[in-house]
DNA sequence: AGTAGGACCTGGTGGC
DNA sequence: TGCCACCAGGTCCTAC
């Protein structure tokens, strides 16, 4: 599933490729994924204009286009954005198409039909609940072992469900949340407000260190994701925990674990990443 | 305010 | 072989 590795990739693939493009045309093949607006509404607002640049803010794509309107652009879990020849056969759930002046089409593709291709001003982005109150970049400065102690300090919720809460942190995920705390040694039930100084400061280099990694090798290619040019990634291959259920754990060999944990699927290490006590939950400060 | 849990959505998988 | 229940999870929404 998309993160902000698969993202970034993704936005890597497409740069230097679609700024000067002008959409001469689009498709909507499902209504819903362009919502609120109508699929002719959405088409005849699109044609003609010209992508000035293309961005990512946390698990968002962004496409900058004519007079402060963007393409916001969501995948979710199964969404993926292909720049193709238009004689390649469009697979199945193909459900948005922009007609490039290269020639080329940009395509949205997404079984599950979660993501959207949302077309708005700059304006309507700020009330964008989901978007306009997204946490810091993990990957830039406006992140710090500070800010992730802010963050930490006096919340209640499993460390894990605070690393998933896009308006504390833009970006991780549930693959990227258990890579990063099996790497500090911390189990993804302990409380947030019981972290220790070092505990935060292990978490801090680990969230980045994955994340750093995670892009390195372009992602995670498990189920449907590929970049913009179909190429898959291989970050799954240096998975410690995530899906490795049953399997032995790089660091120690015991079994990893699965268990639900803030409504997701987790995977850790029962040696690596002990187990909270009652004690060790309590208010670290 | 912070937290928890369900809804959305459909392909894949495992059990019978 | 075919059927069915269940699972995957990012985000929004509602309830407590």
């Amino acid at each position: 599933m998309p993160e902000l590795p698969e993202v970034e990739t993704v936005l890597r693939s497409l740069t230097g490729r679609l700024e000067g493009q002008i959409i001469i045309g689009a498709e909507v093949i499902h209504p819903k994924v362009v919502e609120p607006l109508s699929p002719e509404g959405f088409a005849t607002a699109v044609e003609g204009t010209r992508i000035h640049a293309i961005r990512r803010r946390g698990k968002y794509l962004l496409l900058d286009l004519d007079d402060d309107h963007f393409l916001l652009i969501h995948l979710r879990m199964t969404g993926r954005l292909a720049l193709v020849e238009p004689h390649i056969a469009r697979p199945n759930h193909t459900h948005v198409v922009l007609h490039l002046s290269s020639g080329l089409e940009l395509r949205f593709v997404d079984p599950r039909r979660f993501g959207r291709v949302t077309l708005m001003t700059v304006g309507e982005l700020q009330q964008v609940s989901g978007f306009h109150q997204l946490g810091p970049e993990p990957l830039g400065e406006g992140f710090t072992q500070d800010y992730l102690a802010t963050c930490a300090r006096r919340r209640k919720v499993a460390i894990k469900g605070l690393l998933l809460n896009q308006n504390l942190i833009a970006g991780l995920g549930n693959i990227y949340t258990d890579e990063a705390l099996h790497l500090a040694g911390i189990h993804p039930e302990r409380t947030a407000s019981s972290l220790t100084e070092d505990e935060l400061s292990h978490l801090f280099v680990a969230i980045r260190h994955v994340l750093q990694e995670g892009i390195a090798h372009r992602g995670s290619s498990f189920r449907d994701y590929v970049d913009a040019q179909g190429a898959k990634g291989n970050y799954q291959e240096l998975w410690r925990v995530y899906g490795r259920s049953g399997q032995p754990c790089p660091t120690c060999g015991s079994l990893v674990t699965k268990s639900r944990v803030a409504g997701r699927g987790t995977h850790w290490c029962p040696r690596c990443q002990p187990a909270p006590s009652s004690a060790s939950q309590s208010d670290h400060t």
